[in-house]
DNA sequence: CGGACCCTAAGGAATGTTACGGAGGGCTGG
DNA sequence: CCAGCCCTCCGTAACATTCCTTAGGGTCCG
């Protein structure tokens, strides 16, 4: 049950930095500075004051709580595109880091939200990426309660769908971000890949790389 | 793991009741029409038209996603006040029932969000609405990676919050309906009260009524 | 009296825990 | 440049534990 706390501690990682052009599109792209953060580095903890809203321009970003034992859940992970950040009062409910370097847009949310007051569409495409999240995270949820099998094939598939992959995959994730981003252990991650590689539903090209080679027995798992 | 298909089936319950006056205060108070739900009854199923927004008025309502082997998870529970039906696309992405007799505000989603387009006031009450209920996902979502015990106290201390009650509270939902929003069987819920009845934490009145004796207790497990 | 709801207990299955070994990458000193 | 080392990450196996499954009986209320 217990994720213990004996997790490898994550150094400090460098300070971000600021970028040139933002060269991105979305809602967030005229307004944003773009920052460039290091593997594992912080991007806003749990509590901080939520001042910002943030757009990936590259990279992956995972958003998490932990409890005080050290378990952790992952949230979310944020591809090219995603946008993260939203919150209901005044401060971060959750915490964000760069899983690989990541380039982020970073804009004022006051700012946005004066812009979007004017302009109907800004606040559309807010409105939009905010009930996407509240859509991923019922999903998630339920992705919680299934087994494990279950839970990973549904992990595959949903990052195969969002990177547009054809039938490969590759992951920017550790084994100890998916698990905890399933609720299981390293362990049982594992022992399912090789399961799942085993009849034959994927291949492990390497531990990173994964081959999708039954859409049909993977979405079967995934009901 | 699986919380069986052979759940008691829910008959279809009578047709909603149009009713009175609207006297209901919070965001939607003055645009909505009132509707009478009986005990069980669908107020939205999933894949539905997302045509409506929804605040209850009195009663519980709650809204859930099923898999097709009828495991269930409950997202969350909507006390008086509490405004639902938020979705991404055009039909809902879970399906909502009232849990015992509830009365819920009905709007137009269309009408809300042309109004909203003025009234900035408005606007920022339905963006806290969703942004809350974000984060209402995000601690389920850590609850459902606790032990039994911890999810169980993590409950009970969310609803004696949300009903500001003294240290009494009247469940509105059965053994299953727990369950199921806590990723547990109800032999497991049972089990878990029988336990923290017997370690002091609280006193079962009767299988409804629950009465908090050690918060202390109850918070150090919601860790 | 029947049905819905709840509780308890015994056994089993899924998952977590603990332990260990190996592969790979980066760093350091030669 | 290379050897050697360390550190992180990943996989496997045996064991432990939690929670689920199954079964049965009790209570409340219409």
């Amino acid at each position: 049950m217990h994720t213990d706390a004996s997790r490898p501690v994550i150094q400090a990682a460098s300070t971000p930095r600021r970028l040139g052009s933002p060269a991105m599109q979305g809602p967030l792209a005229l307004m944003g500075t773009p920052f460039q953060y290091a593997r594992n580095a912080e991007i806003y903890g749990e509590g901080d004051e939520a001042e910002y809203l943030y757009q990936v321009v590259s990279g992956t970003v995972r958003t998490y709580k932990v409890l005080e034992d050290g378990r952790r859940q992952i949230g979310g992970f944020y591809l090219p595109g995603d946008i993260f950040g939203f919150e209901a009062g005044e401060t971060h409910s959750s915490s964000a880091e760069a899983v690989n370097g990541a380039q982020v847009l970073i804009v004022k949310r006051s700012a946005v939200m004066l812009r979007a007051e004017r302009e109907k569409d800004l606040s559309q495409q807010l409105w939009d990426a905010t009930t996407r999240e509240l859509q991923h995270f019922r999903n998630h949820m339920l992705l919680l309660i299934k087994t494990a099998e279950e839970r990973v094939a549904g992990f595959l598939l949903d990052i195969a769908r969002r990177t547009a992959s054809t039938n490969s995959i590759e992951l920017a994730m550790s084994r100890q971000d998916i698990a905890d981003y399933l609720g299981l252990t390293i362990e049982t991650v594992s022992r399912t890949f090789t399961q799942l590689e085993q009849s034959g539903a994927i291949t492990l090209a390497t531990s990173r790389r994964i081959e999708l080679r039954n859409r049909a027995a993977l979405n079967r798992l995934n009901a």
